[in-house]
DNA sequence: TTTTTAATTTATAATTAATATAATTAAAAG
DNA sequence: CTTTTAATTATATTAATTATAAATTAAAAA
């Protein structure tokens, strides 16, 4: 954890940002919920938890930034909200999810499944891959198990 | 083009909904803007021209019906807009998408490039895949040769 | 064809997510 | 310590989307 804080702060700094106490608190929430899909109102009123005075303003502006700097990536499953899910430590790509159409739950996929798949997109499209966004909609196991026994 | 309406139609019909003519005129701007991504305010604009009475929440209700039907995909591709992508006729899966980063270019990639890696979710992971979002984000073809060039 | 009925549209109003603004505060530099 | 710059707060605003209630209409039934 403070390991992951202070490499984090490293990045901020070497763009000229400060990790303010704000961002640092947000940084928490989001190393605490790390397997969660967090929108930013949910980020929100976690940190304000811990640190009542934050503003809604202040964690949108944190998060964006959080972005920019590839800590965080932002998801979008459909529902209106967009979600930031922290980048696992060292991964060069965004992780996969799957996502139920049963019962909403998320879950992730670490393994980069697309190496192949890219390959492909560059020789045969030409497109030079920076990064992915791939999420399956299906059944989780949890489901199938409930629809089997229900008949 | 009047084929596609007359299928559309009955998809409709087989699930007790009508083909309005609002209706109409709004998937007959999808077949004609088949390539682009178009947010619902765009489609909203479009019919206007051929349907000026239209109002812009028949529109939205008529995208979020032809989503549900499967005869458009919602996507959304970070900006704050959903977009509406007609499935291409008789496509099982929704297309993949190709954004550049620079040029902010969508390109489509019809081939269903994820059966292997669908076979290896479902197997490993027990999930049982009914769709997929698929986008990568990177350089496109005239970027790269842009960036060639300025060197 | 006319009637009937449930579905749909319109014209708002209301929500909600996200961003912008200006004044204030905190931090870093000199 | 004083100056300068970055960041935060509190609030207002924008923009996308959804909800509501009254009026209209497509399509099934008579
Ligand atoms: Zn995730
Ligand atoms: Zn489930
Ligand atoms: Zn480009
Ligand atoms: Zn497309």
């Amino acid at each position: 954890m403070e390991h992951r804080i202070e490499q984090i702060k490293k990045q901020l700094h070497a763009h000229s940002y400060k990790l303010t106490p704000q961002r640092e608190a947000t940084v928490r929430v989001l190393l605490e919920r790390e397997e969660d899909h967090l929108s930013a109102e949910d980020v929100y009123l976690l940190v304000k938890e811990k640190s009542p005075e934050i503003g809604l303003a202040t964690v949108y502006r944190t998060l964006e930034l959080l972005s920019e700097l590839k800590v965080v990536d932002k998801i979008n499953f459909g529902d209106g909200v967009s979600r930031y899910d922290l980048r696992k430590e060292g991964a060069k790509h965004f992780h996969h999810h799957l996502v139920c159409i049963e019962c909403g739950s998320v879950e992730e996929i670490v393994n980069d499944l697309l190496e192949d798949v890219e390959r492909i997109v560059q020789n045969e499209w030409g497109f030079e891959v920076k990064d992915h966004r791939l999420t399956f909609h299906g059944i989780c196991k949890q489901c199938q198990a409930a629809t089997v026994k229900a008949t």
